[in-house]
DNA sequence: CATATTCCTATTGACCTGGTAGGTTTTTTG
DNA sequence: CAAAAAACCTACCAGGTCAATAGGAATATG
């Protein structure tokens, strides 16, 4: 398993957002209702996305979330690479990666490389806006 | 992180196991410390890959582990299967999917299917030989 | 001030991962 | 025949991750 709750809520959340995409900002608690996700765990995952800026929250009465920009700019690869760390296939690629010693000799090291490289592309050639129309 | 060491491990041996091809039967401590990998621990995943008859072994002295093909027949895909349960992306898709309520209305379900697909056909179009040949 | 919201930190139970431990069975060899 | 070497089997364990829950603090509105 590649992708936890973590990063499919969070893709789901950033859905729901770009579908009342121009209706101002959209409480949570809403969303949560929506998608029937627990609130207060969404609350532990929306904090990367708006510390990058691709979403933003006011508080206080009459907040909420909404899209910094349209659903045409976001990449389903930057919204999963956020909130799942990396795409990374193996542990020897990726962002915490520690060099394997065993990297020269390794057989296998570029076919991992290859897939890394597949599946950066694969959700990056995918945005917001294309997933609301079903594409 | 999508492979764990069970399947990374398992395709190491299987690469080990190919590259001896011909020379009998090679016993599995001998490739565990070729491999710097726990004997103890591959004694553990190996069994699947015998039980589909990816591999023999005869126990006793001067036995050991065999290929039962050639490099050039064993698809990575399977190995990775066999060993990992399976490759897909997300929770409700592969094996042990029960099926999600959402899935009708669900704007991401394609693209995880697209994806798992992808990622298939990718493992299923590397064999051993080609690893072994560096391809 | 009451309310509604984001924001923050700690905790928890279940499961998974990577590995260890301690054998039993089978076969070959000296 | 006895010893050694190998596969095979089952239980256990420490650490981490996951998915969530709990309980608030800060902030803004009306």
């Amino acid at each position: 398993m590649m992708i936890s709750t973590r990063g499919r809520y969070a893709l789901r959340v950033m859905l729901d957002l770009a579908e009342h995409h121009g209706e101002g900002y959209i409480p949570m608690k809403v969303v949560a209702g929506r998608q029937n996700i627990s609130l207060k765990y969404l609350e532990r995952i929306l904090p990367v996305l708006t510390r990058n800026h691709l979403i933003e929250g006011i508080q206080g009465k009459g907040g909420g979330y909404r899209l910094t920009e349209e659903p045409a700019k976001y990449r389903v690869g930057d919204i999963l690479r956020l909130t799942e760390g990396d795409l990374a296939p193996v542990a020897c690629l990726g962002s915490g990666a520690k060099a394997c010693e065993r990297a020269d000799s390794c057989k296998t090291l570029p076919m991992w490389r290859k897939f890394y490289r597949i599946t950066n592309e694969f959700f990056d050639g995918i945005t917001l806006a294309e997933l609301l129309d079903n594409i």
